[in-house]
DNA sequence: GTGTTTGCAAAGTGTTTGCAATTTA
DNA sequence: TAAATTGCAAACACTTTGCAAACAC
């Protein structure tokens, strides 16, 4: 999901979960994409779209981040009230979450060892499994 | 935490956090603690007052549940944007939270073998460890 | 051309706040 | 009586929606 430079890429990147690549989505893609993996919200997107020169609508950065996330290319994270993280690492990983500064970090799936998990229920799938682990600064 | 029926344990239970025991407390903590454990929104929670012939108003409800929270009575469990669930569990133990029925269910800590947590960094100290396990129904 | 996407502004949701009136100790 | 608590209404932060205009194919 990195290094995806040459547009042409990011447009098949897009095509390839039956997006239309967009002037605006084809900025947040890279954005989002291009590099290492990040934690944003709305807002923060909106404002670096903004600041790269692509004027974008808050209300399509939301779209194009739940369009992103049901095409499974990124994650919407829940850690708090009235506040959604999206986290490009879309591979199964889990979170260290910081009370205090708010800031999401990732810890890798092979670093944790979680058994035990209940059976769910009849009729259910299981949608995912998150570990928060949530730290606060000494004073 | 449960079994409060007398009034004066309830006021007792109260006052043992550092809260006066007001008729609207008083109330709130009955609902909540008096039987089994429970995961209430401050609506639900509010409602159950106002049924309950207790007027409060939804501010007061949501004082109350910060204060119970911030005195170790009760929990808030964050799993989806916009809404706080307030668990009367406060036992180390984790969740199953129904992406549908947006129902949360409790997970028996010792159920649950968790290891491998990393190191968090120095000048922080562990908050709380949270594993929400996500469902789905089946169509 | 047709269907999709955008952007704005307005509405919505759950939560918090300010402050005068009330209640508790 | 002094300090804490309540309730209202207004403010808040973030998110979603409706719909006409713009765009992709």
């Amino acid at each position: 999901m990195k290094k995806l430079r040459p547009y042409s890429q990011v447009i098949d990147f897009l095509r390839g979960s039956g997006l239309r690549p967009t002037r605006q989505r084809l900025a947040l893609a890279k954005l989002l994409f291009d590099g290492d993996h990040r934690h944003v919200t709305a807002e923060i997107l909106h404002a670096e779209a903004l600041e790269a020169g692509v004027p974008v609508s808050l209300a399509t950065v939301y779209n194009a981040l739940h369009q992103f996330n049901k095409a499974g290319l990124l994650r919407e994270i829940v850690v708090e009230v009235g506040r959604s993280y999206f986290d490009t690492n879309n591979s199964y990983h889990h979170h260290i979450f910081n009370e205090d500064s708010r800031e999401l970090t990732d810890i890798e799936a092979g670093q944790i060892n979680l058994t035990g998990l209940p059976e769910i229920a009849e009729g259910q799938k299981v949608s995912r499994v998150d570990v928060i682990l949530r730290v606060k600064n000494n004073n």
